[in-house]
DNA sequence: CCGGACAATCCATACGTTTGGCCCATGCCA
DNA sequence: TGGCATGGGCCAAACGTATGGATTGTCCGG
């Protein structure tokens, strides 16, 4: 153990070169067509059992793994998706992604990764790497409703998923959060409190999230029996929190009372309440507010953010789940998945003042 | 257009399969290697001028891109890096992902990414799946001062930079914050504020980082002469609320007087605000916090929390940097990194009561 | 005892690139 | 003009796997 060099370099086990199938076929003695039926499931009937078992014994032994590279080209399939997300900072991303490595994981698929920053160029530049790849699926989590990459990828000859956002032309399969539940629960969570003007600070209405979450807005408050006033509605260009701010001041000076607000995403919710705050309003004392997609960071803002939980991880999965099935590797399942929100109440809703 | 089946399978562009190399050596007129020679920098001064632009020219044309698992096959080499991290909801992991991404695709290199858990037979487990798939470098953000998996990474044929933590035994790439910096400008800026009296809640003393923080706050109070007593040193076993809210307890259970504390991590600092909260005391009217890591969401908490800011980007950035250099494709640089940190004061630092 | 059915295995080719080596023409010098 | 170096291009052999079809062996019925 004193000389270093001279044991590392005489290492009884010299990490060698991976082994090959037909090293595999010379150890088990058999042919190299043989070991390759016998390792593959859906091949081995092919081969007497017993031969089988002892293939798979010498692989076992000598470690084999099949070459990925000699695989695909082959048979072209990489056995990789790829993930487009506009910022992976959004904690909104993070959780789906995670969802999706678990479900891709399990079927031996691996992910790699784009952020697009809502570029439309650099998301281009993106599936163009993707397609080069050869990846075997594409998960989009930036498209818009009206969405110019849409013809591109309909005559891809790869299985798309959208996930959390979908396009006005509804082709491609979809994985989100039910935001017409998701909005009720925060309507209703409202209503319950007292609340009647209820305003609604929206955002992004070329995003499907935003657009829906306005058009339910609308729905719901019409379907309680809640008056719409449109200098109670506002929208912000994009799910930020100086984009929120600069909407709610808007709606502030516009001078209408309200006593509570519904925003179509956390960030714009703490925007409201820089906003509120800096026309000396409390939340959720003068104004209550409810934000949407139940970050993890909700509960320490200032106050706990109430806001409108949408199944990240979840939705992940379903991907997952539902791109395998597109690939034909797992049984058939819907061709597009809405998952239940629910509400989280924390501190930034209570009755209004008397 | 009434007829959409007809005309679909009847598109003058049936988006055909890419075309392969000896598809544009066909078009050019040329040998199959003459192509591949031409297509390449590095091989191309070995084909006259004209006959290389030719052949640039209907490549071009053809839309011809390598496959890349005949070349992959070809070179064993993927023009992939696999990155683990603990866990991706952890908002430190997402910006050094997108540095790493957005340095390695400049050098055509893509990453796949893997979550433990900080679960050891999770990270083994993708460890090998990351090797069956030959990646060509390896990140991981995972590592621990002991780390169970150091030998298999050392005798690993692929190189590795360990990212924001590193191991005790020094033979491993690493790129991360100045911890000594950083510490060290928490505890002058406390210093300067007027504070004696400064408490350090630690964690998870098994990674460097947490070991680190803590060696630096001990050598930072001796350099500025403050007094260091050990009833205000305490531990979390990680890095996260709770352990910190537990740890917190703990220093204020032991009746001595302080000031201030410094966290060794946000979450700690998260944990210490509900503790001291629980126990009456405010924040920074009793005792002023400094975080560490300068997370998205300092801004937002309440009180908006001063922290020591990690460049998490540009680590990422510089880890590819040193991946590409380590694979020979880039000009050499340094073996391991230390990025500059920055004090970020907020709200949650005070002078102490007079 | 022979032909045929069937199971088990093997042979050979293809997937698309890269690259060492070979061949041929051209031009230069002796 | 013959020899030779050299530039430019071609041939062919890898890389490791998957698979249609040929080959061998075995068993059975006629």
């Amino acid at each position: 153990m004193t000389e270093q060099h001279s044991a590392a370099s005489e290492d009884s086990t010299p990490r060698r070169r991976r082994p090959t199938l037909r090293e595999v076929a010379k150890a088990a003695e058999v042919d190299i067509s043989t070991v390759s039926r016998a390792l593959r499931p859906e091949t081995r009937r092919r081969v007497k059992p017993e031969t089988a078992a002892r293939v798979l014994a010498t692989a076992d032994a000598l470690g084999y793994r099949a070459n990925p590279f000699a695989r695909g080209l082959k048979d072209q399939r990489s056995m990789t998706i790829g993930m487009l997300v506009p910022d992976l900072g959004n904690p909104l991303f993070p959780p789906i992604a995670r969802g999706l490595e678990d479900g891709l994981r399990e079927h031996g698929y691996a992910m790699i990764l784009g952020s697009t920053d809502q570029d439309l160029e650099r998301e281009a530049h993106l599936l163009e790497v993707f397609r080069e790849r050869r990846v075997d699926g594409l998960v989009l989590a930036t498209a818009l409703r009206e969405y110019p990459l849409l013809d591109r990828l309909l005559e891809s000859e790869v299985p798309v998923v959208l996930v959390n956002r979908t396009v006005d032309d509804r082709r491609l399969a979809m994985v989100s959060g039910d935001d017409q539940h998701g909005v009720g629960l925060a309507v209703r969570h409202l209503a319950d409190l007292g609340h009647r003007r209820i305003a609604f600070v929206g955002a992004a209405l070329s995003a499907s999230t935003g657009f829906n979450r306005y058009q339910y807005y609308l729905a719901w408050m019409r379907s309680l029996g809640l008056e719409i006033d449109d200098d109670l509605i506002v929208f912000a260009p994009w799910f930020n929190k100086d984009d929120g701010a600069v909407a709610a001041e808007e709606l502030i000076a516009r001078g209408k009372e309200f006593t509570a607000v519904i925003a179509a995403g956390d960030m714009i919710a703490l925007g409201c309440y820089r906003a509120l705050r800096a026309h000396g309003r409390s939340v959720p004392g003068d104004v209550s507010v409810v934000g949407y997609n139940g970050s993890r960071w909700c509960d320490e803002f200032n106050p706990p953010l109430t806001s409108i939980h949408v199944p990240k991880y979840d939705i992940g999965r379903q991907t997952a789940r539902l791109l395998m099935t597109m690939l034909g590797d797992a049984e058939a399942g819907p061709a597009s998945v809405l998952l239940p929100t629910t509400l989280q109440v924390r501190e930034s809703t209570a009755p209004p003042r008397p």
